[in-house]
DNA sequence: GTTGACCTTGACCCAAGGGCAGGGTGGACG
DNA sequence: CGTCCACCCTGCCCTTGGGTCAAGGTCAAC
């Protein structure tokens, strides 16, 4: 016969598992009770009570460590951290919200890594007649931009754009992507890549992007993967890039190598 | 000259450590990319796409062991899995956001551990004249009493409210609280326990509860434990209390040992 | 040629408990 | 009286999602 609850009972009534009480009690949340002549720990109201406030905070997020100082501090202080605690709350649910929000973008399929602009273009090459590889082919190399050189990335976009807006160019990028099918050596590749340089010779806004690598410490690297990537897949897109580079050195133009 | 982002720069754009990727690696969610000659993994962009992908539902809450299998199944089950986590971030939302209630009503004093009707009965003792510190003593009886006994809290409760309507029990009531301050031996203890039994005795309604403990298997435990609880504050109390147990018993009344 | 920023692996640390082992207690039932 | 089951005790390792520290290798720049 002796005075107390168990452990299991208070427990139960605040609601936690007695692993969780025991837990408070070694990092000194609660203060271990009496134990009885059996060594069973047993409770009294006040130990219920602290409990309790222990796991109201702890239940909105109020870090363990903290409690003690909080609970152990003036009413005054211990308003301004509840204060504290809900704004951390309030924030946590807009973050959860945002993921949210994230979220149905991904399950409906959106282009996540790209701002609307770049989304906008790439849905005008669908309408264009580019089929969805290539599409997302491009999507791709603007998402590598995006990430490399963020910096140009307007620049690479607005180059892209002002390419959709001529039909001349249009007609060349679509050869372009023909021209991944083909065999490396097809003699229309060369014929392919000097059409190329002659128009983007024409029309330089369309070559204003790679000067702008330059102000880049390792440009040269970037400006490899971002131009050469997937190209292992078509060995003829690489080759019509070696020869459109090649044509557009002989007259003069910077381009890295590599 | 070597092809290919390095791990801090992937894991920059992808706003994550460096620590992060590696873990990444660890647990097989990003497969582990070509290192260059001198040991540093190189990422290529399907690296990127991959981490970000990673990254988007690991934001979202989903743990990174559901993670490889979700991106590595068809479109159709990741849909629906995308559907569960959206569940899942709205409950957590729903339930951050109960949280922070809770926090407002203890951050506006609320009395959190007790049902409306409860505080009601401490807010009239209150207007009735007894002090703050006498109701609060009050309040924490009855968190008790929900606490050990929750099935015969609501007859505990009834009993309180059924004496505060009775201005002869308020009296009385007061009364006893002014004894809190008087000596053990005081003469008017036995005097005020003989009026407070005759009280009850007139009225059994007030008397009802404590023959509902005896439902309980350890049904004295918890009588002593409500009964008694911070006795040792008030010695008077405690003796007021041992001598209206002794009237009552004198009559016949089965009230609990200990 | 040295500095500073970056990379490598490995081992340990954190919250907030969960799970399990191995053993002691208490009350109820037969 | 024994036996059963639920509960209690301590102590140890496990978890998730990384952070931190150590000890060393590498790269680009001044």
């Amino acid at each position: 016969m002796v005075y107390g609850l168990t452990i299991g009972q208070v427990a139960a009534f605040a609601g936690v598992t007695v692993k969780t009480v025991r837990h408070y009690h070694r990092l000194g949340l609660v203060d271990e009770p009496e134990r009885d002549r059996s060594g069973y720990r047993r409770y009294g109201s006040p130990d219920m009570v602290r409990l309790v406030q222990v796991r109201t905070l702890a239940g909105a997020g109020v870090p363990l460590a903290e409690i003690g100082g909080l609970l152990d501090a003036g009413p005054e202080r211990f308003a301004a951290a509840l204060d504290d605690v809900e704004r951390r709350l309030t924030d946590r649910i807009a973050e959860l919200t945002a993921r949210r929000t994230v979220l149905r973008r991904l399950a409906a399929g959106d282009r996540l890594l790209l701002p609307e602009r770049a989304c906008a273009a790439l849905d005008l090459m669908a309408e264009l007649g580019f089929g969805a590889d290539y599409v997302a082919l491009q999507e791709e190399a603007l998402i590598l931009a995006r990430a490399l050189v963020p910096e140009v990335f307007d620049s690479f976009l607005a180059q892209l754009e002002r390419g959709l807006g001529d039909p001349q160019y249009v007609a060349l990028m679509k050869r372009c992507r023909d021209a991944e099918s083909w065999d490396p050596d097809d003699p229309r590749l060369d014929e392919l890549a000097a059409a190329l340089a002659a128009k983007l010779l024409a029309d330089r806004e369309l070559l204003a992007m790679p000067a702008e690598f330059e102000a880049r410490p390792d440009a040269a690297t970037r400006y490899g993967l971002i131009n050469h990537h997937r190209e292992d897949q078509a060995p003829a897109a690489a080759r019509l890039n070696e020869l459109l580079e090649a044509h557009l050195r002989a007259v003069g133009v910077d381009i890295p190598h590599q």
